[in-house]
DNA sequence: ATCTTAAACTAACGTTTGTTAGTTAAATAA
DNA sequence: TTATTTAACTAACAAACGTTAGTTTAAGAT
């Protein structure tokens, strides 16, 4: 914990390249001829390999869970919750696009910490069906099956670190804003 | 071409080891241990790894192609067409769970066939963005940006594979018909 | 009975992999 | 000034990698 300045770089670098090519396509000379040292070298600031892919998981993961523990305890509507959690997404993902491909793509080369990331995975989708059911329940949402729903949502969310970089011209607001209309009240007129 | 039922099963087999771990962290020894045999033994019936990838990537990405033309050229409503794609995602999905990874995930270890393989996706997303546009002017689909309605709706039919398999219960055609119904109209009551 | 083919095998190759050990050079603290 | 810390280095390791070469075995065709 408290990783020092070079480390963050390392994890910088590092997740850089897994988003290119994956975890397991990348070396630990990639990283470190990114990073212009040698591979010997990282291995001041960092244990092993693993550390950094963990990091990169870990911190993204806690902020999900943290982020949507938060929007469930408000006062609001069930669809203005979705809003912010659709907010959230774009948020998290403009900040840190590199490691989102790996929090979608490498989680299951994590070693330690792999029932930990399951947990809160599982945790983080369960909270956001809940908040689904009961804008069923309040008569906000229509009554499909609530599976089909979140799964229509989340992986739109999920995908959005490859297409934001893509449109960095596009305001973050203003991208979750037309994401909520798209997603919350359809595309057809 | 016209690959032999051995070769066939080694691709299958290869497919599911590639969704579970990726492409780069599967070995020719996990294979062949997959298939009960060595891995120089694989050789026999391939040409090498990449050989296995392209023929998984490129035989689904021509599926999708020649699948949206033919959607293309129907006469039909834009929101008829839209349908249609969706059902043609799931329906792929269903049919190749498994390679649907490698499409989504290892495209870019692809070498001779690179080229090809984003060409076919660039076309792909062209047109599927040229019937929303249509949909657009002929006052079917809201005006908002098409990017952002392809990306939503895309998105969503993307990672079908991951999703598919964990309600093998439900049938193809019902859950078509609950997708068009959440991506088209929305979640909002 | 002989020939051919299909599909497996063993053995080995040259590389690349993640990682460790020990050393050096420069900056900072005592 | 001396001691400590930081962050790089070189050299090397054992294991795992994709792949090739050559061989064996069994089934089917002539």
């Amino acid at each position: 914990m408290n990783p020092t300045s070079r480390k963050l770089e390392i994890i910088a670098i590092a997740s850089a390249l897994f988003k290119e090519k994956g975890f397991s396509a990348v070396t630990m000379r990639d990283i470190a001829k990114a990073m212009g040292i040698k591979a010997a070298s990282l291995y001041n600031h960092i244990k092993n390999k693993e550390e950094i892919l963990t990091f990169i998981i870990i911190s993204l993961a806690e902020e999900f869970i943290n982020g949507i523990d938060e929007i469930k305890e408000e006062n609001n509507t069930c669809i203005d919750k979705l809003k912010k959690i659709i907010a959230l997404h774009v948020d998290i993902a403009t900040r840190n696009t590199d490691g989102m491909a790996s929090l979608n793509n490498d989680w299951m080369h994590l070693e330690d910490q792999l029932d930990y990331y399951l947990t809160l995975r599982a945790n983080y989708e369960d909270t956001f069906r809940t908040i689904i059911d009961e804008g069923i329940k309040k008569n906000e949402i229509k009554s499909i099956n609530s599976d089909i729903m979140l799964f229509s949502i989340l992986s739109t969310l999920r995908l959005l670190y490859i297409w934001i970089p893509k449109k960095e011209d596009m305001n973050s607001s203003v991208l979750a804003t037309n994401l909520s209309e798209v997603l919350l009240k359809g595309i057809n007129k």
